[in-house]
DNA sequence: CATCTTGGTAAGTCGTAACTTACCGAGGTG
DNA sequence: CACCTCGGTAAGTTACGACTTACCAAGATG
């Protein structure tokens, strides 16, 4: 779902295309990852068209990054205490 | 959960007691997150502590940052048809 | 070796996420 | 303005994820 939306701008309908799923199981879909800032939609006459929000990708990987660091930390932390044995 | 986890290497029963969860709970959380490749566990003799595995972190944004490319890539293909109406 | 601690697994319950069909409103088109 | 397409919402069902209790295996400890 949100791989095809990746490719570029889709409408509803086209989305449920290339999916296994009904065109409103689309749109709930699409109202989740909207709320969650993870996409974007804009009207474009008849239809709208979804996209990534970039932003709300940044943000999950700042969240990533996070971890990631608290995780090095966590790894320093057992380093030393290694040390501390040892000496 | 996950964020526990960060902060460094922790038992089962540790985990449990911070979280409003039975032990068994946290115990199928895990095998969860380790299936995923997110966290790694070790023996600690009688115990199992487990800590947040950084390549599966890593894999995670590698798989974001493809999405953020694309939404860049999708962005380029945009700026250029405008391009060629305005043209 | 009896017993305690620790953690994983099994089986079952329960809440809810994910889907369906049916319906409605908005925008395009003859 | 009748009619089509497109998409969101409502209501209902159904499958599944998250939890519980009960049980079992393995390691520590007297």
């Amino acid at each position: 779902m949100f791989e095809l939306v990746a490719e570029g701008p889709v409408s509803v309908g086209n989305l449920a295309l290339q999916l296994p799923i009904s065109r409103p199981a689309v749109s709930q879909h699409l109202r989740v990852l909207k709320d969650a800032g993870l996409v974007i939609d804009r009207p474009e006459g008849n239809r709208r068209l979804y996209r990534v929000d970039p932003r709300g990708i940044a943000e999950l990987r700042a969240y990533l990054d996070q971890f990631w660091d608290e995780t090095l930390e966590a790894f320093a932390r057992a380093a030393e205490h290694a040390h501390e044995e040892t000496t």
